[in-house]
DNA sequence: AGCACGCCGACT
DNA sequence: GTCGGCGTGCTC
């Protein structure tokens, strides 16, 4: 690194909201390659103390030097990764965060709070090589402790043999006379062994499909080559995912895996720890955070040659970048919801790009984003149409739900496929969308229901405990005995959530077990895992689930697929609740028939005649997605255009109006003065415009190119943190929103 | 966001 | 008389 000169100004990002930077003095001694950007330090901020990270060295500032506070301590010996840095600087810019904000997010918690970045380390002891007896002496405890490292020739850590009552003292008594020998390991496990080869169990045998894919993946390794695997639920995305990241590893490259929070199951970690010899390190929410540090740490220096986590991990700084993978890429999970908002899938794009390395994006349903891309030619287009099981994937069958009678939501005649599923030795799953035990509860004798004070909710009719929910806000309420506006006893449920359901079908087939799945009925932790092992002993059964059954997991002796009800996205104001509608449908059908027999998928709906879900039960999703693209080109819409949402909360509906109305004015102003090309709309309501007994409105920007979108969003952000008035509500800018709710 | 300062209501 | 409500102002 070159020589510069030791600068007198260092400028800060301090996490905080403020979209400003903070200049300081340096003070004492700089590390060893000088003053750099990537730096922690700790100052004072206000009357506080921070952690800040240096981004710039200057030799001047705005304000007059005499004016600035000298640091307080600089926490690290060598920079954080400066490409970390730049990914960070890079989604500041993009998802209009502040720089201080965004590091913050980046980095574990730890890190957050001054901990210095290093590898925790233990020591292992070992038996010497060439130890001479004689020097032991008359040490009788010693003489045990010999004996026992003897018996266990890879060695044991301090921690087991101070277990054993042993001391350190003794051990480094043993040290001095030769008779034992002492070495740091890292707690993320050994650095890997070369001489026993990757592989701790052998690759599966590829269909030609997959080699094909495979073979044109190796081609890309060396350079920015995006991919979008395209392939039918069980068509073994996942063993290709392995040999790619077998010949990634094979060259002292790193992989980065990123898959949805629901699919970061054991199992999906097990699969890839049976594979590979080499540490795989996962991140998730369930870590500690030392374990979160550790597995920073082991995969900044290069130690962990294979890292899964969720979205957050599109972070996580790599040293010998070669891959990187998002599973299921359309899955909603991949986008934050407040805050930071960022896409990680998106982001994964950006920073393949920037390494130079080959990016993939694998779904059996892929989001309209990457299936553009694909088409224009951005990304190429794999696809793997054959399931490794004898049957094709099951069609969706639309029964129409007009006229017909319901017990706990289902129709007669999908009863009878239950109880001939049932009968013929299989399992059935039913899909419901909606948790409790009726979406809402209604007065027969005047029409009134259930809604929430603070949201334009209904609230959803618990049974276990008795309670009615919002399922929007905390609201609880008692559920009462008559209606409260006429007084009638007539209460009854309005439709059928998750409980209802299994109640019904417990009934009906009373010799049967009935297992509920959804957010309730799993809280307690593993109890999703201990229901799916019951499960997958192949008794007949009835699983009755939220969403959460419809995502990865594989449920060999399902055969028929029921969904309650498929009209949620159907007519709703969300653009793309279509698409996530579709995609959810095709997952969950794509539990059907995985093993050894066909599978059935029987779609309640009340628009059978549905042209876009006729396209989709009789052509599937690939057809689907093309013509909702199309729709999407027509009405101007992503991803045929560029959008961001600003969202702006407040606790009185009038006034937030007018201050609305007020910056979407100046808005369009600003447009037109930098002669922008975009599109500005609104204010309008957002589609649940009182949540929380808080009013949301939103303004919206459309633009053919993105680079139009920028300098609008970058002007209002500076506006409305200048902005006194805004200051009493809460707003915030949404970059490529995933949804307008 | 924090965290201070500052100016008005019900309490040991 | 004070404790504390949250309005408004600032952070190199």
């Amino acid at each position: 690194m070159a020589d510069s000169p030791a600068p007198r100004v260092l400028r800060i990002a301090i996490p905080s909201p403020l979209r400003r930077l903070f200049d300081y003095l340096p003070q004492g001694a700089p590390p060893q390659g000088g003053w750099s950007p990537g730096l922690r330090v700790r100052v004072e901020f206000g009357r506080r103390q921070v952690v800040g990270v240096i981004v710039d060295c200057r030799d001047d500032s705005d304000l007059p030097l005499a004016k600035l506070k000298p640091i307080q301590a600089c926490l690290d010996k060598a920079p954080l990764p400066g490409d970390w840095l730049w990914l960070c600087r890079f989604t500041s810019r993009y998802y209009q965060h502040a720089l201080g904000d965004t590091l913050a997010h980046a980095m574990p918690v730890l890190l957050r709070q001054g901990r210095p970045l290093e590898a925790r380390v233990r020591e292992r002891w070992q038996v010497a090589l060439n130890g001479d007896p004689a020097r032991l002496g008359r040490a009788p405890r010693q003489a045990e402790l010999l004996e026992m490292l003897r018996q266990h020739p890879q060695g044991l850590t301090t921690q087991v043999i101070q277990a054993q009552s042993f001391t350190r003292d003794q051990l480094k008594a043993l040290e001095a006379k030769g008779l034992v020998s002492c070495h740091e390991e890292t707690l993320t496990g050994p650095t890997p062994d070369d001489s026993q080869g990757l592989l701790a169990s052998p690759a599966l045998a590829l269909n030609d499909e997959q080699a094909k894919a495979l073979n044109q993946l190796h081609q890309g390794l060396d350079r920015f080559h995006p991919c979008l695997l395209h392939g039918v639920t069980g068509s073994g995305k996942t063993e290709v995912y392995l040999q790619l990241i077998e010949a990634v590893v094979a060259k002292k490259r790193q992989a980065l895996v990123l898959i949805p929070e629901i699919g970061l199951t054991p199992q999906t970690l097990g699969r890839f720890r049976q594979r590979f010899r080499v540490p795989v390190v996962a991140l998730h929410s369930g870590l500690t955070d030392h374990e979160r540090l550790d597995a920073w740490e082991a995969a900044a220096s290069g130690r962990a040659p294979i890292i899964i986590g969720t979205r957050s991990a599109i972070f996580t700084p790599l040293a010998r970048p070669g891959l990187i993978i998002v599973d299921e890429e359309h899955d909603g999970s991949f986008k934050q919801q407040d805050g930071l908002r960022y896409h990680a899938r998106d982001l994964a794009v950006v920073r393949a790009k920037r390494h130079g390395i080959p990016l993939l994006l694998g779904s059996a349903t892929p989001s309209l984003e990457s299936l553009h891309r694909a088409r224009t030619g951005d990304y190429a287009h794999l696809r793997l149409t054959r399931r490794a099981t004898r049957h094709a994937p099951a069609r969706l069958e639309l029964v129409d739900l007009k006229g017909r009678p319901r017990r706990g939501g289902l129709i007669p005649p999908v009863i009878d496929a239950i109880k001939a599923t049932l009968d013929a030795g299989h399992q059935v799953l039913v899909f419901i969308n909606r948790r409790g035990f009726a979406p809402t509860l209604a007065c027969h004798a005047c029409g009134w229901m259930a809604e929430c004070d603070h949201c334009d909710a209904r609230m959803t009719w618990h049974r276990q405990p008795p309670m009615l929910a919002c399922h929007h806000c905390d609201r609880r309420r008692v559920i009462p005995d008559a209606c409260p506006d006429c007084g009638s006893a007539d209460l009854r449920p309005l439709g059928s959530g998750t409980e209802r359901t299994e109640e019904s079908l417990a009934e009906t087939f009373a010799e049967t077990p009935v297992h509920r799945i959804d957010r309730d009925s799993t809280r307690a932790k593993d109890a999703l895992e201990k229901m799916l092992t019951e499960v997958r002993r192949g008794e007949p059964a009835i699983l009755v689930g939220t969403q959460m059954l419809a995502k990865g997991h594989h449920l060999p002796h399902v055969t028929l697929v029921v969904v309650v009800n498929a009209d949620a996205g159907l007519y709703a104001s969300d653009f793309r609740a279509l698409e996530h509608s579709a995609q959810l449908l095709e997952q969950v059908a794509g539990r059907a028939g995985r093993a050894a027999h066909p599978g059935r998928v029987l779609v309640q709906t009340m628009h059978p005649d549905d042209p876009s879900l006729r396209l989709l039960a009789e052509r599937g999703y690939d057809a689907l997605a093309e013509s909702l693209l199309e729709e999407r080109r027509i009405a101007a819409l992503p991803p045929l255009r560029f959008m961001a949402l600003i969202r702006l909360e407040g606790p009185r509906e009038d006034a937030l109006t007018a201050l609305a109305r007020e910056i979407a004015g100046e808005l369009r102003e600003q447009v037109r003065s930098l002669a922008l090309d975009l599109d500005c709309l609104g204010p309008v309501p957002a589609p649940m415009e009182r949540r929380q007994n808080r009013y949301h409105l939103q303004i919206a920007l459309m633009a053919e190119r993105r680079s139009q979108l920028h300098p609008a969003l970058e002007w209002l952000a500076h506006r409305l943190e200048a902005w006194p008035e805004a200051r009493r509500i809460r707003w915030s800018i949404d970059v490529d929103p995933q949804t307008l709710s």
